[in-house]
DNA sequence: CAATTGACGCCCA
DNA sequence: TTGGGCGCCAATT
């Protein structure tokens, strides 16, 4: 395959290691693929890859916490969220998640034999 | 080489 | 809170 050492690597790596039932940002993707503020990329590599690709772009959002509209056609917008709610993602009436629960994140990642930390945010719900 | 576009991000009204 | 505009950086035409 390609022998390509482009950021797009680093960029499907990243989303990858998104845990199950939860969703990044573009720039949380960048910023951990090593690109500070190429969140454009990480759309650009997105939106060239298929579906059907063995990584979890579904839970890769935008920073306002919403599914991007991916120009509108190819998937409907109501596919991404149904996977998310499959995977125990909750959206808010207004379409949105909430980035405070849903939201991933990197440094709490365990490794090695880290045990959970557990980031349960003591929210109403 | 220059201009335009873009699965974005942040600020202001 | 929602909506609109400007900015950042790279790829494409």
């Amino acid at each position: 395959m390609a022998a390509k050492d482009s950021p797009h690597e680093a960029i499907y790596a990243t989303i990858r290691r998104i845990p199950h039932g939860k969703v990044a940002t573009y720039g949380q993707i960048a910023a951990l693929s090593g690109l500070p503020r190429r969140a454009r990329l990480v759309g650009k590599a997105l939106r060239e890859t298929p579906d059907g690709f063995d990584i979890p772009w579904q839970r890769v959002i935008n920073a306002s916490g919403r599914v991007s509209p991916r120009g509108g056609l190819g998937v409907e917008e109501g596919y991404q969220r149904h996977l998310l709610e499959e995977e125990g993602v909750v959206f808010s009436a207004s379409g949105r998640i909430d980035l405070e629960r849903f939201g991933w994140d990197p440094e709490a990642r365990p490794r090695g034999k880290g045990r959970g930390s557990r980031r349960q945010s003591p929210g109403s719900e």
